[in-house]
RNA sequence: GCGCGAUUGGCGGAAUUGGCAGACGCAAUAGACUUAGGAUCUAUCGGGCGACCGUGGGGGUUCAAGUCCCUCAUCGCGCACCA
């Protein structure tokens, strides 16, 4: 050890020392307790930026703590490597997309180690190798012979700029999730992998989810979307088929007075073909079409529609109302058409304002200044029935009950539940992704590959354009193959898959990562799963973190797995910003981690990161509190350096005499217990490392003293070096060295606290006059109530503050404070 | 519009169960050491001369409120014609 703090020769040292020693490889020992810990795998972009670092240095920090509190430790890292940047960067520069791909790979494990992460890379993985996506291919299989891969032609969402479709999902704000493309509808064959069978226990499993935050599971929440209500069915006026709608009022049905059908509706072309209207509906119907979603969403409230010419029947009383198609309807929610209640539906109400409909209340409200009769906008709430035959009178809400079984009865309707939730649109017209392992031929329909002849490789004889079509479609060989149920002439699919179902089962995977035979062993994922903690950005809480959801309920559906779910807790880490602004190239306020660590180490990178907010905070970058934690690590290293001689040489047992040792062994348990509960449960590192500030100042003030127990004081800055070592780790193996110790601190226990040194002889209480602090005073601690109230109002000092007062009331607690009442 | 979450010194943040608001760090100020200091050490550091006042504003519950309840404001995030 060095007199001078040399990061750059430390932490090459120990990351190498780790390397060689493989400190952070793991078996299966079923003999000891496992701890799963993962972080979000990244996209191998080329370099990480500070969010990767945010993220990686908790995971690190976790990991590190679970190893030495005597965990057998989980903790891979690996790449989520399709996707089309690597298309986009070989549509550019001609590179291929592997080699564009394996090269940010090698830049960014490089990265990470020198970092200091203590991963296990033999169990690295990266989802474009094909022995990944061989079982990815396998699983899909496994979807389709279960029923949960189909292919259908369906508008889906198109952007014009990825010339890809994409999910639901996908969609933000009417705009690809990507590039920020405003999305368009096109009609497509695609392959879809039917989510919505689980949407009922993807939604129920979120109460079980106690180590989730609430704000993931309402987004997934409202995601899902369970609608509880009825379908009821309308005849059509001189029309055979019966219009079906979906809604959660039955109890408004006597207030029906028009219907809406969604412009896309099938039954449209029957219903006015060779009428009057069907010049006006077709032409509302194509301006619909052409609308993206954002042009759609920015005249929300707005509404438009035309009349089609054609009556439908309300079911209950008979009464005739007229049909009209508008885009407030969505062809993929419910059924496609509703019934409509302006008296007590918003969207209605703003419908039938606009066309001079009818407006028939059905519910009184309890609120007498409400006048039904002449309603200023819908009424939502609750209240009594009117207007409603044999159900008036009633609470709308016992109501809905009884139309639904009255219904039922009739056969006329039923109770219904419906989803936002959408089957999840898998295909990609891209290149960079697995190969949907399934095969058409004109006699058998679609086939999936023999198991026995996976992978699909990538053809490698492709161009890329960049237009509409799979590149795959451009090689000469890849399609052309045999059905392998008849083994007549057939062609294989084209597309890939949609890169999120790579990183849905990616944390399988690492389970038994190198498995040639299966996907992974199911005995090998019995004992790792499910992942104790699961940590990565809030961006994730719907699109993978439900989609892996959906793998492991299929999973374990299938006998693979023994959890329904695969995360047991989740923490979303906050943003890194800068200045109060999210970090990017266009402000030009972005931080790179290989300058910080390059000038600072990454002992202070990490420490700096987790010292500056709590995880799942928004984290503004300081130059100064880099520096700050620069300087802390630095007195650290004087300190050792400085005292390991004379530590080395210190007996092992040690009393416990002066005031300044009870001092110093308080502090010394104190630290250990917050960070044994910060870093191991709360996940608050901030306050963790601030105690182990608390420490080292503590440290410097005893190591002044005449007097010195160089026992005790050894016994501390071990104990220092312990609990800093998670934070930084590469700093307190070079300590612990320099203190003599040969094995790695890594492989030592987690350090012990004495309950006993933390119990004070004496503590400073708070004396209150009606709830203000008056005077503090030194008390025995452990009295009981009286005896506390007791020894604090014989004080001289509380005395005199009494004098002249009358005490009405006296609150104790004792070790804590006294608040006298008084007049 | 609906649903979450936040708001504490000059700044990042602490206060875990209702019990001393401001731990720890940054910045700042003064001093020491020094040829020098952007190193290190020591001290001060919410406001007010003070009684006291202070956790976005107003109200409430309580002996006691940053913490619980009501209400308003601002910022951020998510969803958004979902019948």
């Amino acid at each position: 050890m060095n007199e001078k703090y040399d990061f750059n020769e430390i932490e090459r040292k120990w990351q190498k020392y780790w390397e060689e020693n493989k400190s952070f490889k793991v078996t299966e020992d079923y003999s000891k307790e496992k701890y799963y810990v993962l972080e979000m795998f990244p996209y191998p972009s080329g370099k990480l930026h500070m969010g990767h670092v945010r993220n990686y240095s908790i995971g690190d920090v976790v990991a590190r703590f679970k190893h030495m509190s005597g965990f057998n430790v989980l903790h891979p890292m690996g790449y989520d490597s399709f996707g089309l940047p690597a298309e986009n960067a070989a549509i550019k520069n001609g590179v291929e997309p592997a080699e564009w791909t394996y090269s940010n790979i090698a830049e960014m494990t490089e990265q990470m180690k020198r970092m200091g992460l203590s991963y296990d890379w033999d169990r690295e993985v990266a989802t474009c190798t094909p022995e990944y996506y061989k079982w990815m291919q396998w699983i899909f299989i496994q979807f389709y012979k279960k029923g949960l891969a189909y292919k259908k032609e369906n508008p889906v969402n198109w952007c014009p700029s990825c010339q890809t479709v994409l999910a639901n999902e996908q969609v933000v704000g009417g705009c690809c999730e990507r590039c920020g493309s405003a999305v368009g509808k096109k009609n497509l064959s695609q392959w879809y992998l039917k989510i919505t069978d689980y949407a009922e226990r993807l939604l129920e499993n979120l109460e079980k989810l106690e180590g989730w935050p609430q704000k993931v599971k309402t987004m997934q929440k409202n995601w899902i979307g369970r609608s509880v209500g009825a379908e009821v069915e309308f005849e059509i006026k001189d029309f055979d088929k019966k219009l079906e709608i979906f809604t959660t009022r039955p109890d408004t049905l006597y207030g029906v007075t028009y219907m809406v059908m969604s412009p896309e509706h099938p039954f449209i072309e029957a219903l006015t073909v060779g009428t009057e209207y069907e010049a006006a509906v077709k032409e509302y119907q194509e301006k619909v079409q052409k609308m993206t979603d954002i042009e759609r969403t920015s005249t929300a409230g707005e509404k438009t529609g035309v009349f089609i010419g054609r009556y439908a029947v309300n079911p209950l009383n008979g009464k005739e109302v007229p049909i009209y198609i508008s885009d407030y309807v969505l062809m993929d929610y419910g059924t496609g058409a509703i019934m409509a209640v302006p008296a007590h539906d918003e969207r209605d109400f703003d419908f039938a304002k606009k066309f001079g409909l009818e407006i028939i209340p059905v519910v009184q409200p309890e609120d007498p200044s409400v006048d039904v009769n002449h309603l200023e906008q819908a009424f939502v709430a609750e209240g009594k029935m009117i207007n409603s035959e044999m159900f008036t009178g009633m609470d709308n809400k016992q109501a809905i009950e009884k139309i639904i079984d009255y219904l039922e009865d009739q056969k006329i309707g039923r109770k219904a539940i419906n989803y936002k939730l959408r089957d999840w649109l898998i295909s990609r017209q891209r290149y960079w992704g697995t190969p949907i392992p399934m095969i058409y031929c004109e006699h058998c329909g679609w086939v999936p590959e023999k198991e026995e002849n996976l992978p699909i490789l990538l053809p490698t004889d492709v161009e890329f354009t960049g237009k509409g079509e799979s590149p795959i479609a451009t090689s000469k060989t890849f399609a052309e193959t045999v059905c392998p149920k008849c083994g007549a002439k057939a062609h294989r699919e084209v597309d890939t898959m949609d890169t999120f179902l790579d990183s849905s089962w990616y944390f399988l995977r690492y389970c038994d990562a190198r498995n040639e035979n299966a996907a992974f062993d199911p005995e090998k994922a019995k004992y790792w799963m499910n992942v104790d903690q699961y940590i990565g950005g809030v961006e994730h809480a719907i699109l993978h973190l439900m989609y892996s959801r959906f793998f492991q309920m299929v999973f374990y559906d299938l006998g693979l797995v023994k959890d329904e779910e695969p995360f047991k807790n989740l923490l979303t880490q906050g943003m890194v910003i800068k200045d109060g602004k999210k970090m990017s190239k266009s402000i030009g306020n972005v931080v790179s981690p290989e300058e910080i660590i390059g000038k600072y180490g990454a002992d202070t990178a990490r420490l700096f990161i987790l010292f500056a907010a709590p995880p799942d905070r928004e984290l503004d970058w300081s130059d100064a509190g880099v520096e700050g934690s620069y300087r802390f690590l630095n007195r650290v290293y004087r300190l050792v350096y400085e005292l390991a001689d004379q530590c080395r040489n210190a007996p092992k047992n040690y009393e416990i005499k002066s005031s300044a040792d009870k001092a110093l062994a308080y502090e010394m348990n104190a630290s250990i217990k917050k960070v044994t509960e910060d870093a191991g449960g709360r996940f608050m590192f901030n306050t963790a490392i601030s105690s182990i500030m608390e420490l080292v100042n503590e440290i410097y003030r005893y190591k002044e003293l005449d007097t010195l127990n160089t026992a005790l004081l050894a016994d501390a800055v071990e104990k220092l070096i312990l609990i800093l070592s998670p934070f930084a780790p590469h700093i307190c193996e070079e300590m612990w060295q320099h203190m003599g110790h040969s094995e790695s601190v890594y492989c030592e226990a987690w350090p012990v606290y004495d309950e006993t040194a933390l119990i004070k002889d004496e503590i400073e209480i708070v004396v209150q006059l009606n709830g203000k602090v008056k005077e503090k005073l030194n008390i025995q601690t452990n009295l009981d109530k009286t005896a506390f109230e007791k020894a604090v109002m014989e004080n001289d000092r509380i005395k005199a503050l009494l004098e002249g007062k009358e005490v009405i009331k006296v609150i104790a607690v004792p070790d804590k404070l006294l608040n006298i009442v008084v007049k």
